[in-house]
DNA sequence: CAAAATTATGGCAACGATACCAATCCGCGC
DNA sequence: GCGCGGATTGGTATCGTTGCCATAATTTTG
C-alpha cells in the first residue's frame, strides 16, 4: 500500500469518455444545452461524470470558445447599502444567466487602471462600472471588446455607452417638488463629488422645479465620497452659517441621515426647522429614529435588465447601446411629514399634479 | 476600403514575439516575475506588447499552470454592511496579491449546491465562506482540491478547517461583563439562527459571564437573518411580554438597532429602561440617534490574514490548517452608557479587570 | 424499398499560454 | 585559446475543452 502514489486527479472529459464508452466531443456535447446528442448517450456520460464528479474546465471552455462567462464589476461604495444591495440581486440575476461576477476594488488610493488591466486578462465579457472612472479605462476596454455598461452612472464623454441608472433628472425634480407641496420655501441640496452624473443630474431637475416655482437661489455643497462620515462633516460645516435652508435634499440616503444629525447637533428639528429628503431607501431610512423621506430605486428590474443587456452581450448580439433610465419612487417618511399626516404614504413620482420631465427620451 | 475586412484580433503572445522579434516563450517570460529574462530582451517585449496593446489571456495561463487566481467567495447576508467592508478589504488585499474574488450569492432561495458547482467549475484557488453551508458543498471542494476558508462562521464538522473570525465566545463574555459593570442585572440574548456558530458562540461566552456573577438564567430569542427587518419583527414579539430584560447583547448591530427600536416603540427608554450592545461597529453605530455600543471586529488584520492564507494556498504550500481567532474591542456609546460618563470610550476586551477566556487555543 | 434528409458521433486541430528540455550565449579562469 | 558553469533563449508538447468536418446512424420521404 506504500507504493499506492495514485495522485487522485481531477478528472477530465477524456476520463469520463473512456468510463462512458464514448468520445471527448460527446462528452462536452452532454454538457452544452444546445448540443445535439441523443437522450441515451446523454444519460450515460452524465452519469459517468457524476461518478467521477467531474465537471468541465471552465478555463479550458472558455479559451475555447472566447467567452469567459465572466462579468466584471467595478465598486467604489463599499460602505453603501445600495451598491450591495445590488450586487445580491446582480449576482442572482447573474447566476441566473450562469454568469459570474468578479469584484474589482476601485476605491481611493486603488488604481483603476491597474485593477482592470488585471481583470481584461480574464477576458470578462463585461465590465460594469459603478464609479466614475478615467477615460482610457473605456478605451482600454473598447480596445479589448469589452463592452462598458454604467451603472447608477451616466458616462457623458462616450456617445453610445450603454448604462441602467434611475432617471435622475426626474427624481431630482420630484424631489424639489414634495418640498415645496409639503411648504418647504428654501430647499438646499447637497451632492456627492460635483462633476458625477449622478450629483449633476439630480441637481439639474431639482434646480429645474424650484426654478418653476420662481426659486432661482438655493443653496448647495457637495460632501465628496457619499458617506455618513465625510457627509457629517460637510453638513455640520454647511449648516453652521446663517440664512440656513429650510430642506434638504441629499444625493444619497447615508448623507441625508448624516444631514438630519449635523441639523439635531445645531438645534434644529427634523422635519419642523428642516426637511430632509434622500434617494435609494436603504435600510436605515425605515428605523424608528430616522424614519427618512427617500426615492427608492426599482433595483429589481434595474438588475434584470442589466442582466438582459450583459447575456444580451455574451451571446454577442450587438444590441445598440443606450442608457435606461428607470423611474423612481418618492416614499414619504417623517423627516418631511410636517402635516399630522397618519400612516405611511408612498407615491409614484408622476402622482402629483405635474408629472416629472425628463430631458432623455 | 470595402473589402477591408482587417479584423482587429486581439493580440497573442505570437502577435508580440513576431514584432519584438523573440520567441513566444521570452514573451512569456516578460510577464511572470520569476522568470529569467535579460533586462534588454524585456524591455523590448514589453514595448512591442504596450505598442498592439497585448494582454496575456488569463485564461489559457490558468489552464496551463493549474492556478487561477480567482477566489470564490460564497455571501449571504448582503443587507449587512459589515460584509460589505469585509468584501472592500479582502478584495483589496486579493488585489494586491494579484487575486480575484468571485462574489456567489447564497442568499435565500438560491441553491448553494448549483452555484458552487458552477464556480468549481472556474477552479477557484479557493472557497470562503460567510454563511451557513451543506456539509456536502465542503465535500464536492474538497474533492476538487478546492481549500474552503470560512470567515465569520466555524465549522465545527470538520476537524481541520481554516478560518478566520472573531473570538466569539470573548466576544460574547466582554459584552456580558459591560452589561454588568454597567449595572445592568436581566441582561438578555438576541441571536440570529440558533445553530450558526456565531450565535452560537457568542451566547456561550455570554452564558460564561453572567453565570460567574450567578446569573444563570437570562431571556433567550432568536431573530433568523440578522437584518434589521426581521429582527425588528421579532425584537417587538421578544419585548411584548412582563418581565423584559433590562439590557440586551444583540448578536449584530443590525439586530441591535432594530431591539432599541423596538424598546423605543414600548415606551423604554435607552440606555435607561433598557441596555443594548451590539457587534460589528458598522456606521449606524456611530450616528447620533442611535450611537450603539458595539464590539469591533478587527477587520483589516482578518482580511490581511484571509489573503494571507489564501497567497498560501495559491502557491501550493500546505500550511497546517486552523481557525484564527481574533480579539474584538468594545465601544462604549450611549446605548449603554448610563452614568454621566462624558466623551467616548473604548477598551479593549481585556482592558477590564479579568481577561475575557477563549476557550479555544 | 431506395434515396434523401436529418441527426448523432468520432477524429482532429486549435484556443493561448507555460513547462520542460535542449541549445546557445556569455564571462571567466587556466 | 579552450573549456566550463550559469544565465538566456528557442522549440515543442501540453493543459482541457470545443469547433469543424466527415462519417455513421436514423428517420423521413418519394
Amino acid at each position: 500500500m506504500a507504493g499506492r502514489r495514485e495522485r487522485s486527479r481531477i478528472p477530465n472529459a477524456q476520463d469520463v469518455a473512456k468510463l462512458a464508452g464514448v468520445s471527448p466531443s460527446t462528452v462536452s456535447r452532454a454538457f452544452v444545452d444546445a448540443a445535439s446528442i441523443s437522450a441515451h448517450k446523454k444519460a450515460r456520460v452524465l452519469e459517468a461524470a457524476g461518478k467521477l464528479g467531474y465537471r468541465p474546465n471552465a478555463m479550458a471552455r472558455s479559451l475555447r470558445t472566447r467567452k469567459s462567462r465572466l462579468v466584471g464589476i467595478l465598486l467604489e461604495e463599499f460602505t453603501n447599502p445600495f451598491f450591495l444591495r445590488t450586487l445580491e440581486l446582480l449576482t442572482r440575476e447573474l447566476q441566473k444567466a450562469g454568469l459570474h461576477a468578479i469584484v474589482v476594488n476601485a476605491s481611493h488610493d486603488i488604481s483603476v487602471e491597474e485593477a482592470i488591466d488585471l481583470i481584461i486578462q480574464f477576458r470578462i465579457n463585461a465590465l460594469i462600472v459603478s464609479s466614475d472612472m478615467p477615460l482610457n479605462v473605456e478605451f482600454e476596454c473598447s480596445k479589448m471588446d469589452i463592452p462598458v455598461v454604467s451603472f447608477a452612472r451616466t458616462e457623458r464623454r462616450i456617445p453610445n455607452s450603454t448604462g441602467i441608472c434611475l432617471d435622475d433628472y426626474s427624481a431630482g425634480y420630484a424631489a424639489a417638488r414634495h418640498l415645496l407641496e409639503k411648504g418647504y420655501r428654501r430647499p438646499g441640496f447637497v451632492g456627492g463629488f460635483p462633476d458625477v452624473s449622478v450629483t449633476v443630474d439630480r441637481c439639474a431637475g431639482f434646480r429645474e422645479r424650484l426654478a418653476e416655482s420662481g426659486i432661482r437661489q438655493f443653496a448647495t455643497t457637495f460632501v465628496g465620497d457619499n458617506t455618513y462620515d465625510t457627509g457629517l462633516a460637510a453638513c455640520r460645516e454647511f449648516l453652521a452659517g446663517s440664512d440656513l435652508p429650510d430642506s434638504l435634499f441629499c444625493v444619497n440616503d447615508q448623507v441625508a441621515v448624516a444631514a438630519i444629525d449635523a441639523g439635531l447637533e445645531r438645534g434644529l428639528s427634523v422635519p419642523g426647522d428642516i426637511g430632509v429628503i434622500g434617494v435609494d431607501d436603504i435600510w436605515v431610512t425605515r428605523t424608528r429614529s430616522y424614519s427618512v423621506t427617500t426615492i427608492t430605486q426599482p433595483l429589481e428590474a434595474m438588475s434584470e435588465a442589466m442582466a438582459a443587456v450583459l447575456a444580451d452581450h455574451n451571446s454577442g448580439s450587438a444590441r445598440s447601446r443606450q442608457t435606461l433610465r428607470f423611474e423612481g419612487r418618492l416614499v414619504e417618511r417623517d423627516s418631511t411629514r410636517r402635516e399630522a399626516a397618519a400612516g405611511g404614504c408612498e407615491s409614484a413620482l408622476a402622482d402629483s399634479a405635474a408629472p416629472a420631465p425628463s430631458p432623455y427620451q
